[in-house]
DNA sequence: CTAAGGTATGAAAATAATTATTAATTGAGA
DNA sequence: TCTCAATTAATAATTATTTTCATACCTTAG
């Protein structure tokens, strides 16, 4: 199985960019916190343990290459910035987010069943659909017991 | 039938708001051009040909005050702003957004099938969901052809 | 070995959307 | 009419993000 990393490191190479010590410490700490739907600044603070020279112009320059490498997904879940998770190689397997609106809590959802309405939609209205986001607002089950 | 301005002045009213001439100035660009999805700018541009003197801060102020007032939606199509839209009453008619990454047209999804998604949500998440929002990127018909 | 030319970087400045501050104005109700 | 909170315009401040720029780092050609 490849590792994530050599998949990094491919695609860039493939485009004439290098796999630098900062970028591999961004990465990383995105593998790390898989789970977890970090925003720039908390990676940039994580990545400057193992990386303490690294500038924040770099944070941002390195995971906007990491979402063209199609590495990460970039999300917005409207709180004015922009978070990243690892993208999963699974396809078929896509998820989505609930967002608890009681305590701001992110729980990913599994389930998906977009496939079909994405085919209505594409014969409805003759658009070729490439991507899909979705987001759920509500409350968790905690938040709604209080 | 009541007039959407008389909605918003109700609601201000049981908070203790007026409605002021910026306010109802604001109201009424939007609701001249529903099917746009306006952002911020364009509201203030529009605004200004009836209402000249009013300040960019206040148009802001009053997007989110109709929001709060569940009179428009805020859309996010990770453009860089904020857009704005009536909401229509009908809530079993909802409609999202498809956006071509072709030439930045959004359409409009009349179908809404995802009821049933929501129900197999609240029951294996115990996440009681308010709201939700859907977006589609891809290519409309016209950008398909080139 | 050394120069050339590209990529990558950190620091700082620039930008864009939005929000806070403040002092003046407005308007509804006593 | 008077009073007082709500509202406003103008401006400053903030926040997230991008760009600029001079420098550092490689790789390859000479």
């Amino acid at each position: 199985m490849l590792e994530t990393m050599d998949i990094l490191k491919d695609r860039l190479k493939e485009k004439g960019s290098k796999l630098t010590p900062q970028r591999r410490a961004t990465l990383n700490i995105i593998l790390q916190n898989k789970g977890e739907h970090l925003n720039t600044e908390e990676i940039y603070e994580l990545v400057r343990k193992d990386c303490p020279e690294i500038g924040l112009a770099t944070v941002y320059r390195t995971l906007q290459l990491l979402e063209e490498m199609d590495i990460v997904s970039r999300i917005n879940l409207d709180d004015g910035c922009s978070r990243y998770e690892i993208k999963t190689g699974d396809e078929d397997h896509q998820h989505h987010h609930l967002i608890c609106q009681g305590c701001n809590k992110i729980i990913e959802v599994k389930i998906d069943l977009l496939d079909h309405l994405e085919q209505e939609i594409e014969k409805e209205y003759d658009f070729d659909i490439k991507d899909h986001k979705v987001k759920f607002f509500g409350l968790c089950s905690d938040c709604n017991k209080k």
